[in-house]
RNA sequence: GGCCGAGUGGUUCAGUCGGUUAGAACGCCGGCCUGUCACGCCGGAGGUCGAGGGUUCAAGUCCCUUCUCGGUCGCCA
């Protein structure tokens, strides 16, 4: 026989009787006697069972070191003794030859293939295709193979073209820090690795093509996090011609929720379309992100008048907030923890008191609420058991530490958070300026590509000075689940009129905008149509519907949180040669 | 770049107040075992306690420096 006639999932008692062949990788021999032994073997498909049984075979086996790949050649057998916890744990192979593929040279491995998710991380890194022969591992890949395989189909389905966008690209002068490419045939300039195709898709747009897509590569040179891998990434990039807002949401929402009641961990408990649709200053004052996990039923409230003159100097003059969970029974040393990560992750301190089944105010900082006890309780609503959750400052800063003591106590209280569920809303009206924290002046808060809401009649008010910048909104939305972002998409502006008067706010002008985008600048004039889009990111989507924590998880090859391929070795010392042929120096150089 | 946590046989961890020969589980090697499936039983090998310096009669343990990994803040239009 050549090739093998089953893979190692698929035979089942039916198959009782007939010659096969199959192959993989020897995961395991079990010695049960001198001459008997099980050996487990395993492919993409799954693990069936060859039993041997005289000394010849016993021998070959031995030879073999664990995680070699073999093939082998015998007979579909009834076992004696089933595996009910195997689909193919009814039948075993009686070999009648064993051939060694690939041979494992070592008999110790990095770590155990079934546990290598216990395993330290930068060895899993390092050995990547070891940790990948784990079937826990390679499911997550799997679900996101079916995933982006669904979400094109869909896209497609709905006139979506998908159509791939230049990787080596200029730089473009905002946002993320650019990887950067040197240019042969150009000494000292360079191309530039894109942070997402926006531009292009935009000039897509232009060009008159209708409905956009990419499963896109994106490059963006910052830090990592536990839900941002460093260095590239993935999303579902698309667009619209003579679209608006609620075409895109509609377009997302019916793409999405099937996708999620198909491949997420919840079945069916997922948000129906419509999704809520939550200004950003609601979101703000109500869950103190502009990201809400929305299976947590606690809201902040404003606390500021109540408790500012009470004479607990960390209220005095600030904006203070409140998060009240009632039925609370978390013990004093699970809330000195809670306080203790939320100064973690804010920088800021969180305080608290309790009203306990008597009615008594305590705990915290209870003798400082004891005086104003009856319009405490009054004010935020208080019933016996309730626990109490503040945070003081500037308004922003009160409002953003209120939101992670928020989800910090859903967590802790699971009467308050309904785990298992995906809770999706949209954050719209997002504003179109602020004021920079370092240079105190006007500033683009998210992007300029945006179109303002209102159009060129909000800007040339705001150029008379009738409203205040600060007040304009951008047509700009964000999709939100379980306290992730997992889009990000706008109303484009696709006047070049308004354009300039947009960048005119932030001390910018006409020649800004043509020496920043000039492609695009010169597009819109030409006649370009109105249109929206939004790129929902596709790892973070994987990791949602895995319920995995470190994106690290849904990525087949990952880099470490220093950005470095520790299986490739990257980045890496290059020859001088090709640094010659780049007209590249290296001024200064890190010990190595 | 700041802060927090971790680093001990191949792997995951324990190691008390600084005190005898640094332990366990899994893995590996050898032996036994004819129905295992996380097989079992017996035996064995395997350690520069991340690195460097210091305190001490004595350091895995205390102090200083440094490296690495993870988390977090800054950053991510």
């Amino acid at each position: 026989m050549q090739n093998r006639t089953h893979n190692c999932g698929e035979l089942r008692l039916e198959n009782a009787g007939e010659k096969v062949k199959i192959v993989g990788w020897m995961e395991n021999v079990r010695e049960v006697g001198s001459n008997f032994a099980f050996v487990v073997l395993r492919d993409f498909y799954g693990t069936t069972q060859v039993v041997i049984e005289n000394e010849e075979m016993m021998k070959r086996i031995k030879g073999i070191n664990k995680e070699s790949t073999i093939s082998v050649e015998g007979l579909v057998r009834e076992r004696d003794s089933k595996n009910p916890k195997l689909p193919t744990g009814e039948i075993e192979i009686v070999p009648e030859k064993i051939e060694l593929l690939g041979r494992c040279r070592y008999n110790e491995l990095p770590f155990e293939i079934n546990r290598s998710r216990e395993a330290d991380e930068a060895t899993r890194l390092k050995y990547r295709y070891l940790d990948l022969r784990n079937p826990a591992v390679k499911q997550n890949i799997i679900l996101r193979c079916a995933v982006v395989a669904d979400i094109r189909r869909r896209m497609t389905e709905r006139g979506f073209l998908e159509m791939t966008t230049p990787i080596l690209t200029a730089s473009s002068p905002e946002g993320a820090r650019d990887y950067l490419v040197p240019a042969r045939k150009h000494p000292g300039k360079f191309y530039a690795l894109p942070q997402a195709p926006q531009q292009f898709k935009q000039l897509l747009m232009a060009s008159g093509f209708d409905r956009y897509f990419q499963i896109a590569p994106c490059f963006r040179d910052e830090d990592a996090r536990g839900d941002r891998t460093p260095g590239e990434f993935y999303q579902l990039d698309m667009e619209m011609a003579f679209a608006g807002q609620d075409d895109v949401l509609q377009v997302l929402e019916t793409v999405l929720v099937p996708v999620f009641e198909n491949f997420g961990l919840y079945g069916k408990r997922v948000t129906p379309a419509p999704f809520r649709r939550i200004p950003y200053r609601e979101a703000m004052e109500r869950y103190g992100s502009d990201k809400p996990d929305l299976r947590i039923d606690l809201e902040i409230q404003d606390a500021s008048a109540l408790l500012q003159e009470i004479g607990f100097e960390p209220f005095a003059g600030q904006t203070v907030k409140a998060v009240v969970v009632s039925n609370f029974n978390a013990t004093r040393k699970q809330i000195d923890k809670l306080c203790a990560d939320v100064e973690v992750q804010t920088a800021q301190k969180s305080y608290w008191f309790r009203l306990d089944e008597n009615g008594e105010i305590v705990g915290g900082i209870a003798k400082f609420i004891q005086p104003v006890k009856e319009q405490v309780i009054e004010a935020l609503g208080l019933q016996p058991g309730c626990f109490v959750g503040l945070a003081a400052g500037k308004l922003a800063v009160a409002q953003k530490t209120a939101g992670v003591l928020r989800t910090k106590l859903g967590q802790l209280c699971p009467e308050h958070m309904d785990k298992e569920q995906y809770q999706f809303c949209w954050i719209v009206d997002f504003p179109l300026y602020e004021i920079g924290e370092e240079s105190g002046e006007l500033e683009f808060c998210h992007n300029p590509f945006s179109m303002p809401s209102g159009g060129l009649e909000t800007m040339e008010k705001a150029e008379r000075g009738e409203i205040d910048p600060l007040s304009i909104m951008a047509n700009q939305y964000d999709l939100v689940c379980n306290g992730y972002e997992t889009a990000s998409g706008a109303v484009r502006n696709h006047d070049p009129e308004i354009m300039i008067k947009a960048f005119e706010m932030v001390r910018l002008g006409e020649e800004d905008v043509k020496k920043k985008f000039p492609a695009m600048y010169n597009a819109f004039c030409y006649g370009a149509p109105p249109h929206a889009g939004a790129a929902p990111g596709i790892d973070r989507m994987i990791m949602l519907l895995t319920g995995e924590e470190s994106i690290r998880e849904v990525i087949t090859f990952p880099m470490n949180q220093r950005a470095q391929d520790l299986m490739m070795d990257a980045p890496s010392a290059v020859t001088r040669k090709q640094l010659d042929e780049l007209h590249i120096a290296i001024t200064a150089q890190e010990e190595e």
